[in-house]
DNA sequence: TTGTACGCGTTATCAC
DNA sequence: GTGATAACGCGTACAA
């Protein structure tokens, strides 16, 4: 192979295969405009040369459109990819992007304008997955790209999301059995502290921004009042991050209180891992003497000892649906996915 | 705001402010070149207007640069997303990025050519994660651009690295007791094929291309006949995907055996939670009646039960360090990062 | 400090 | 099937 130094592009190429730059960028693009020979020999040639197909910022730049979709993650990447839940989402949407031949650009909408504007003028679309941050949705939107908001809703841009109210609520009511039960709650960001700490009266009465936890919260609470049960805010603890460690804290915290209780709800299956961790090392059976349920359904949920009874909220089919429904027109603008009851051993026998 | 549908490009913004492009090009990019009132005046006013910056596709384009780093996975992103080691690698990455203010594209080098040689072209540089599968290490190599190659070795590349061989000999030194041993292997791809299968003797003098897998048999292999214990082909069990489900089936394979064995090496975590799980439901005890050791020190392996003992390899470290070194050009050609074997329950007391 | 003009690599549109 | 040409949106040297 000959080391030019010259730019190797669609130009070059073809004054080098002696064909006109039309019929490169067609061997590329549109088969049908030359004899299949011709592409083939094209197609061989160039890659030989070291040329594999037009320039993505050109070719962008050119027809408008770039075959790219962008993720916009809520929480920074780093952290989405600690997380099981957006994994799994991520997942979901791969799966289908590769079938569709699109790229997969990963944005954070943490990030200020100046960070990431730019790369925001790139995809085709773009999947917002949890309630942004900052300034990007509002960005983003009026591009008039198309967009999915996934776990959220805000404007008329089409969602995907599930009936987080009634998923709590159900989880609830399966692992409430008495009006005796001594009920504590491991919530997920639902006020704007960075630490773990526990609710005041106020907390239940403010405007939440955090509508996800807001919304399970509402739910663990009307199963609480159907099953009779008191659930004060002193017995529902805020943790500022979804990881064990957190909700270690406030287990530990609501584990040493006596009486001691009788069921937690934790509004996550990585923050139930950690309360089961707490209840193991105090010595704590499970679920003789405590109850856990979490939501999501990770696979770990059904790994770990005692597995745990959970919420099944599907999350690679949403990645996936999110991913098909960007560029189908005729999808409705707000769709509910459901939510499935798992019963498993961390909530005690089924009865 | 006036929804005008001329296109809201640099030109278009510079015209609405009165002032030339160059100005306000400037103004994004060159703080140095107009007076911060000024340039204050046009970010604000731009933003009003709805433009947040210049174009992706044209600044890449005209500057021969994008701010947009790959990671090239070996396998499939949808795999890689249900790989916790693999996301751990993403999550170091991707915050060392986020720190250069980089974007982050997701590619596989699974794709044929056709379907991402176009988006190949865009970022400034690679992360090859694994030994890619197709030619895609070739045509990106020839790029010129940066390329770092982690878990493999391929040219003169610069590579981050671990020993393999001498991790999997020590976690095998460790949790192989006496010669009276009965020693069993979950391979993690070792072979072409996409069953469970175990080994015949022809597979360990063959070539074999799956060189991570490879060198942590050969560490097996080489602490056995230190330890004087037998290791035959048979006992060793080839599977095709690294998920619990593949090692269950080599499990269940493995210790319906008579005499069963007494110790199982597992060439990664989410393997032997695998076997773990086989075992829980043989009632065999795990350290008891058997010892399992993994092998990456995922999350999981500290959180379940029995904790395994395995090998750290520091993937998260390891993202962060093939990021920082993508750019910078004096590093060694080939880093070798240091394993830590780490000690837990799933291989019995230590004495 | 500001404005102008050119070119980055590609594709669509012609007339040939 | 070819060849020329005009955009696409931007960055920057250079002239003012």
């Amino acid at each position: 192979m000959s080391a030019s130094n010259k730019p190797l592009n669609l130009k070059e190429v073809s004054r080098l295969l002696g064909v006109s730059t039309a019929t490169v960028s067609n061997a590329f693009n549109r088969p049908d405009q030359l004899s299949e020979a011709l592409r083939q020999r094209i197609l061989k040639e160039s890659a030989e040369l070291g040329y594999h197909g037009p320039n993505l910022a050109a070719r962008s730049l050119r027809k408008g459109k770039s075959d790219v979709v962008a993720v916009v993650l809520a929480d920074t990447l780093s952290y989405s990819f600690s997380d099981p839940v957006a994994s799994q989402f991520l997942q979901g949407v791969s799966e289908v992007l590769s079938h569709k031949k699109k790229q997969l650009l990963l944005l954070s909408s943490r990030l200020a304008s100046k960070e990431q504007s730019s790369a925001e003028s790139l995809p085709d679309g773009f999947i917002f997955y949890g309630a942004p941050k900052g300034d990007a949705f509002e960005r983003i939107s009026r591009s008039g790209k198309p967009i999915i908001a996934v776990d959220f809703e805000q404007g008329k841009v089409p969602s995907l999301n599930i009936n987080n109210q009634a998923a709590a609520r159900a989880v609830a009511l399966h692992v409430i059995r008495e009006s005796e039960e001594r009920v504590a709650v491991v919530s997920l960001r639902l006020i704007a502290s960075d630490r773990v700490c526990r609710l005041e009266k106020a907390d239940l009465q403010a405007e939440c921004k955090e509508v996800i936890a807001y919304n399970r919260l509402q739910g663990y609470l009307q199963a609480c009042q159907e099953k009779g049960v008191d659930l004060p805010p002193h017995m529902i603890w805020h943790t500022p991050m979804n990881t064990p460690e957190m909700a270690e804290k406030a287990a530990y915290e609501a584990l040493t209180i006596t009486p001691r209780p009788t069921v937690i709800l934790c509004m996550s299956d990585v923050l139930a891992l950690g309360v089961l961790r707490v209840a193991q090392s105090l010595h704590i059976r499970v679920p003789e003497d405590l109850r856990i349920v979490g939501f999501d359904d990770i696979p770990e949920a059904n790994r770990c000892t005692p597995s745990l009874t959970t919420v099944c909220q599907q999350s690679i089919e949403k990645g996936r649906i999110a991913a098909r429904c960007l560029f189908d027109s005729d999808n409705p603008q707000a769709q509910l996915m459901e939510t499935r009851l798992v019963v498993r051993r961390s909530s005690g026998d089924t009865h």
